[in-house]
DNA sequence: CAAATAGTGTCTGTAAGACACTATCCC
DNA sequence: GGGATAGTGTCTTACAGACACTATTTG
């Protein structure tokens, strides 16, 4: 980018203003991603949130999508994206991030539309305040059924994204509460990551990357088993 | 992204089309990456190409910069960035990858402008033919020289994300020609990583992921090495 | 022969996978 | 005690790091 001094108008060599070239809308879209629990209430995969989307009469097949909306003037991606959220959900996620930008001229029929796609993570606690507004599900990646635009391939390059998270660090999305058991933490991971992991290796990988909490969990029947938080209270 | 069917003009909430909202001009940056040689012609580290700005006056130490264009009506992303390379090079990159979008509202003075950062690699070779042009340089990515924007912050992103690559796999950005032998790749990858590797672990973890190829490498004293190829012509 | 580079044998330490065992709770 | 869950001991395998050795060329 060739830059002017301050205040001043910038033309090229074709001597017009950076005002008299067209310029795309832009749109954030985000998948919102959570736990599903199973009939016991543990959690068992990765769900993603949809929202109704205003649809014209018969195109009903493609009546739910991810949630989006365009960047307004003066405000930062991060921030419309929270916007977005903010209609549909009672608490925010915490940080959205960015995947990546699709750029297809012709990828929507509205006109000139680059689509930023994001990533945010909700705890599920966070999201039963809206699991039965009418206009929002939230629906497992495996299979979340027609999707308009790219929004098949945003799903999966935030469960990739999420899934190389998980597997470097224990719960760095804070989908578990300040303190909590290694098996509890366990099946967090096991539902992000789709598939079992070993107990003891587990157990041996994340000790070191975790601080001991004083107390253990009660409830239930079985040893109690030890209380455990992030490092540095992240 | 709510959307409506096919050629119907799109109005919101409060009525506006989508063409009321003021859009903002999109750009995009590219960090050229490359290899800067030793003094015996040896890959030493990587080196970014940086292209001389249309700077006025007294601005002269800011005077260098990523290559970047403005996105024309109709372009992909990745057609933009090499429009802005074919002008400095005379080999365009194989191929631009994204890495972030900077959307700072203020980042830039003369305006709205989004900047979609992306990395490219060239082969030294293909970046001789530029190298004695005036308006372009080759510096090293430890020490670049002030430069405007978030362009220190592109450089970091291209240089991790392609340290990461080449973890994972032999020359995945062809820095080398089609064959080569195990010491040319080991210097390829110590010039990316920064840092000596273990000439031995070096070539055992690399066997595995090389074809041979017929023939060994003359000139020079010493043994002559077998020459290898990358898996499937990649 | 010496010098130089290519390539291998092998030991050690670390860590994942797997299995079985011990520990501590509730009933 | 029985059932259930928490946590550990330990064997095997694999692999990175390190060092020293052998192999094959030029001069």
């Amino acid at each position: 980018m060739a830059a002017m001094s301050p205040h001043q108008v910038f033309r090229d060599a074709s001597g017009r203003s950076l005002a008299d070239y067209p310029r795309p809308s832009i749109a954030v879209d985000t998948a919102v991603l959570t736990l599903l629990p199973d009939d016991e209430g543990r959690p068992l995969e990765i769900g993603v949130l949809l929202v109704r989307r205003p649809t014209s009469d018969a195109t009903a097949r493609l009546a739910w999508a991810l949630p989006g909306t365009f960047l307004h003037e003066g405000e930062t991606l991060a921030r419309a994206v929270r916007r977005s959220l903010e209609a549909k959900a009672a608490v925010t996620g915490r940080a959205p991030q960015q995947l990546r930008v699709f750029d297809d001229p012709a990828r929507d029929n509205r006109g000139w539309v680059l689509s930023v796609a994001h990533l945010d993570v909700m705890a599920p606690a966070d999201l039963e305040s809206l699991r039965d507004v009418d206009a929002t599900r939230v629906v497992p990646v495996q299979s979340p059924g027609r999707l308009p635009y790219d929004h098949s391939a945003i799903i999966e390059l935030a469960v990739e994204r999420i899934r190389g998270e998980y597997e470097e660090r224990p719960d760095p999305r804070h989908l578990l509460p300040r303190r909590f058991t290694i098996a509890d933490l366990r099946a967090v991971h096991e539902a992000v990551a789709g598939r079992p992991l070993q107990k003891d290796t587990f157990r041996r990988a994340m000790l070191d990357k975790l601080v001991e909490a004083s107390g253990v969990a009660s409830g239930r029947v079985g040893r109690p088993a030890q209380l455990y938080s992030r490092r540095n209270g992240t």
